[in-house]
DNA sequence: CTCGGAAGTTGAACGTGTTCGACACGGCGG
DNA sequence: CCGCCGTGTCGAACACGTTCAACTTCCGAG
């Protein structure tokens, strides 16, 4: 209903329910390379240690934004060495892989709601983004600095690469839901694929909300209710015959640039 | 004719008369901000210096990548100090503002043959694209590997910062002459933003070819060839009389996003 | 010719992320 | 009880980008 934000869940952990991966993307420590990713405490002490260097680090860093966060920071008001920390996470972006499974959980947590009330696809697609955008907020600042990280594509950290493969197909499923949930009626050929097209799209509005400078970010909440329409129209429109054609294409097109 | 590449101008100096903006992009020294941009060279062999240190420092830059390349290699193998790297250029980033101009110049000149002699605006956007990507294709790993540094916001390197203004503007203008010296008929609403969103999807496909892993970057090829075809058919269709309120929305959208 | 000052140059020093060899803890087999 | 060894912890040390106060060069006004 309301122009903007979806209100945030009561209790995150507990909205897991609605998505078909279910609690895959928030527990995988296991790097696909064995190099350079700190090692998987053992006892309750490690365990706990872990957690207390990174409440710290990802506090420090919404407090004071990335850059001026230093690990000597971090490991002083955590009370350990600057070592330990690097026990723990291979390196100061390896914090921020943490950051991603965390906002992950929310943003599904935030989108139930929209998705488990309405069927109109527009507006479930609607509700997806803007539950992205308002999980996010309060870390604006910091997601700007650490962007450029997550923007190299040999890092972990892409959002394209293989390490993050499992929060990458969660946050697909998310779309994926928004569709098949809806009464929306989509070329057959265009529904296997549609999601994962909406994700780019997410990270379309994403890469736009990073670099917007609007206050609260309004542009991108602009954007968000300005495109939505229009996909909905294209997808509408993706089964006229005098489009067919056209959606073939595009189809043919993103098949062969699959990596 | 063929299906890739455009070849490289004879003197890429020698063609710059063709675009509006001339030399304007090639020799703009000063920042926008006063601030940490390095010193500009007044005398002859403060220019001489300026060079060498540039000239090493883009070389090391192809030869082992970005950040492999140590601001204390590039004085040492220049054979100055590090401060006097400094001196000129800000920081280690501005030295790659420079690698901006130098493949926009080249850029430029390659485009120069298609735009020449071809009319057909498909074509000529074609060309512009396939001559951008082959320009950079020489730096393909290194630019992977700076290619982060560029994506931060508030990075002087970003192609959307003030500092890239001029070069940015000098790139717009290409897709503009793209457009203008076509057959095309555009919607004349459309025509005056076109440009910038051709600039913006060269961006685009920027960004795939960073990431592209493919043998010589093929599939940044097929990409261009399979969405310039869509492009000029989308550019054509906005003149009919059903699209044209979302060729309304769509423009009205992007006017409201512009920052 | 002289010499003042702008332009150019130097390299040590600072703070950063990261590494690494050494040390402490703690449970378990003997 | 002892010694062992894997887990966890430490902090000095390294290489990097960057800064800056001091120095050198050299042109042109007097």
């Amino acid at each position: 209903m309301t122009d903007r934000s979806v209100p945030p869940p009561a209790d995150a952990g507990g909205a897991a329910e609605q998505t078909g991966v279910g609690g895959a993307a928030g527990a995988e420590p296991v790097t696909a390379r064995g190099e350079a990713a700190g090692a998987e405490p053992v006892t309750a002490r490690g365990e706990q240690t872990r957690k207390l260097i990174l409440d710290t680090a990802l506090r420090l860093f919404r407090e004071r934004g990335y850059a001026q966060t230093t690990m000597r920071a971090v490991a002083k008001e955590a009370g350990v060495a600057v070592g330990n920390a690097y026990y723990y996470f291979g390196s100061k972006e390896h914090l921020i892989q943490e950051f991603y499974a965390e906002t992950l959980v929310e943003h599904r947590g935030r989108a139930a709601r929209v998705l488990a009330t309405e069927t109109d696809f527009a507006e479930r697609l609607r509700g997806v983004l803007h539950a992205g955008v308002d999980t996010m907020t309060p870390s604006h600042e910091f997601a700007a600095t650490f962007f450029k990280t997550a923007a190299e594509p040999t890092s972990p950290l892409s959002p394209f690469s293989a390490e993050s493969s499992p929060t990458r197909e969660a946050s697909i499923a998310l779309f994926r839901e928004a569709l098949t949930g809806s009464t929306a009626k989509v070329d057959p050929e265009l529904r296997d694929e549609l999601p994962e097209l909406l994700w780019l799209a997410y990270m379309g509005v994403i890469l736009y909300w990073v670099y917007d400078r609007s206050a609260d970010q309004t542009k991108t909440r602009a954007l968000i209710n300005g495109v939505v329409p229009l996909i909905d129209r294209l997808v509408g429109l993706s089964r006229l015959r005098v489009l067919r054609p056209v959606t073939r294409d595009v189809l043919g097109l993103i098949r062969t640039l699959r990596q």
